[in-house]
DNA sequence: CAGGGGAAGTGTTACGTATAACGTCTTCTG
DNA sequence: CAGAAGACGTTATACGTAACACTTCCCCTG
């Protein structure tokens, strides 16, 4: 009989059993094949069974030296977008027996504290997205393998990265609203420094300058409704050359909080003005008219960065290659009206 | 020096600094004042600093038998709700040196795999919210300390609850929509098995039975835009005696699937029907008009959670009473036309 | 000058697990 | 029938840390 009052160990599921412990871990380790009978190894299992017993896993963890467990570094989870990452990624690894520890960088002022004492976990491996940009100058000092999502691969000193094909999308959202006749734009950026956001206007630009006569205007806003409210409507009520006929956002976010602002200027969507947006988040849809926007898949996001790092913990080369992503045109962009 | 390769352990400290491996605890461990002179103590730190040490987590569990680190069980993260109630419930735990893992039960198909095999991580406590339901089963099985957001207290078997008075603020929606004179109502119900929508649901109709010539409709959803949109839909074409002039839906998302219903049979919000929520979530402003809903303060919801776990864990009585919401009346609601 | 007591440490142990290394006993083979 | 090869275990150990129980030195007091 265990102790009273404390967690069954397995030196007391051996006594129960009337084995060794050490029989116990074979057993309960599904290491025993060849080791122990069949019968002896059914007595420990109902003795397990019988006395609760679950292994000490912080006892596991030094032994093996490993855990198991790697940290995703995400930002504040402000919309469902890395709650898709998390998903995907922890399919992933509990296909390898691996778990998923989160860590949401701090929303708001300060500088995030140090991520690994606030997780309390001994880790494997990190999983960082660039936007937690605060929370990387921990992370760099540890030596544990990291994947980078949604960085500069040149930029990363050596530490792989896995990202979307977020160029691709700029592309297409130009493509799309150049074939509708569109030339005068406002791209909508998102007020953070990220790398990906600066790949979004390069490319935006680079694939705008191909046509003649384009103009492109840029108005940075916090990623928030109300911070797209006031940025749009001020760039938009500041007379400085021809009206835009086309708004680029770099998130569903905030085009609805252009939205808000096109509607008190009130500019109509599509008719008056075409907009566009980047994740594809439940918000598109919820959109009247719903947008028409960039679609982030998510989930492959997390599987690719989990498979990405088990690979670097196996010793294998990881997957290489951006993760596509797909325009999806809705009633928010139309042919540009003369 | 240490040995190459490995990270460096107390001891390799200890042996930089000329010291034993206990007095390098101390020093670190902040418990050397009157046990260790100041220049030995900031040999050690200096060692430490030099060689980059960190102490191996796994081995401080075991050794302290606690980790000081929390479990988080919630629901998928579609909403950004729950990204609320986890910084709340990560700052607390902060000030008072623990970290919180999150465990989303998996999306979708299937029972939810054992949180506690996914987290890997060795816990202290678990904070649970009822939504969770599938993942609930295995965490009855452990007797860690535990504490239920969202929970029917009688129901519980003595676990600590976490409440939002969502009673209260079914009563405020009826309250509301009463004085506005609507006297026929549909509830648009969260399709989820669970206590808190039960509640709405009895407070709701409790509410209104009190005016004479109510009446209430009832239609489910699932919680998702699409879902809401054709339970709406459904429910509003039937030709089933008066129409309703208040449409009280369980959910900003559920909400949001209605204004498209709506717009789509050509009822314009909230001339022809005043709508409401309930979490105001950042997608309660982007709809057009402004959505009336009940504000749920996710931060203080998980701040208090984790507040009742330290206090079960440090054997105190946690703090008792439900956390107060409030109606933030916005555009979707207006005075009924008779 | 005896000895009490604080300062400044050190030696040792235990936490619970996984596994390497080592014993038996039985059975099979040549 | 000798001895090798399984089958079925056990014993012992290490992982890195925190903390208890000691020791030593020195200063102060009566």
């Amino acid at each position: 009989m265990a102790r009273a009052g404390t967690r069954p160990t397995s030196r007391d599921v051996a006594q129960a059993a009337g084995v060794s412990q050490a029989a116990v871990s074979l057993v309960l380790g599904d290491k025993w094949r060849g080791r122990v009978s069949e019968t002896t190894a059914e007595r420990v299992r109902e003795a397990a069974r019988e006395l609760g017993y679950r292994p000490n896993l912080a006892a596991r963890n030094l032994r093996l030296g490993r855990t198991r467990t790697v940290l995703l570094v995400v930002p504040a989870l402000t919309t469902e977008f890395f709650g898709g990452v998390y998903t995907g990624a922890a399919r992933v690894a509990a296909r390898h027996g691996f778990g998923v520890v989160l860590y949401p960088s701090p929303e708001g002022v300060g500088p995030a504290r140090d991520p690994f004492a606030s997780a309390q976990a001994a880790l494997d491996g990190v999983i960082a997205s660039s936007m937690a940009a605060d929370a990387l100058s921990a992370i760099r000092g540890d030596q544990l393998p990291l994947v980078m999502l949604d960085s500069d691969p040149r930029g990363s000193h050596g530490a792989v990265t896995v990202n979307l094909d977020i160029g691709d999308g700029a592309r297409q959202v130009a493509d799309h609203l150049l074939a509708l006749g569109h030339r005068h734009f406002l791209h909508l950026a998102a007020d953070v420094p990220s790398w990906t956001f600066e790949v979004r206007a390069q490319e935006l630009a680079a694939r705008l300058a191909t046509v003649a006569g384009t103009t492109l205007r840029t108005a940075a806003a916090p990623i928030s409704i109300e911070g797209a409210l006031t940025a749009t409507e001020a760039a938009l009520t500041a007379p400085q050359g021809r009206r835009p006929t086309a708004l680029v956002c770099d998130d569903d976010k905030l085009a609805a909080g252009a939205y808000k602002a096109l509607r008190r200027l009130g500019l109509r969507v599509p008719d008056d003005i075409s907009v566009t947006g980047v994740d594809d988040l439940g918000l598109a849809t919820a959109l009247d008219p719903e947008l028409t926007t960039i679609r982030l898949d998510a989930e492959t996001f997390g599987e690719r960065g989990m498979a990405a790092l088990l690979a670097v913990l196996e010793g294998r080369t990881p997957e290489e290659g951006d993760i596509p992503v797909e325009l999806v045109v809705r009633g928010s962009t139309a042919p540009a009206t003369p």
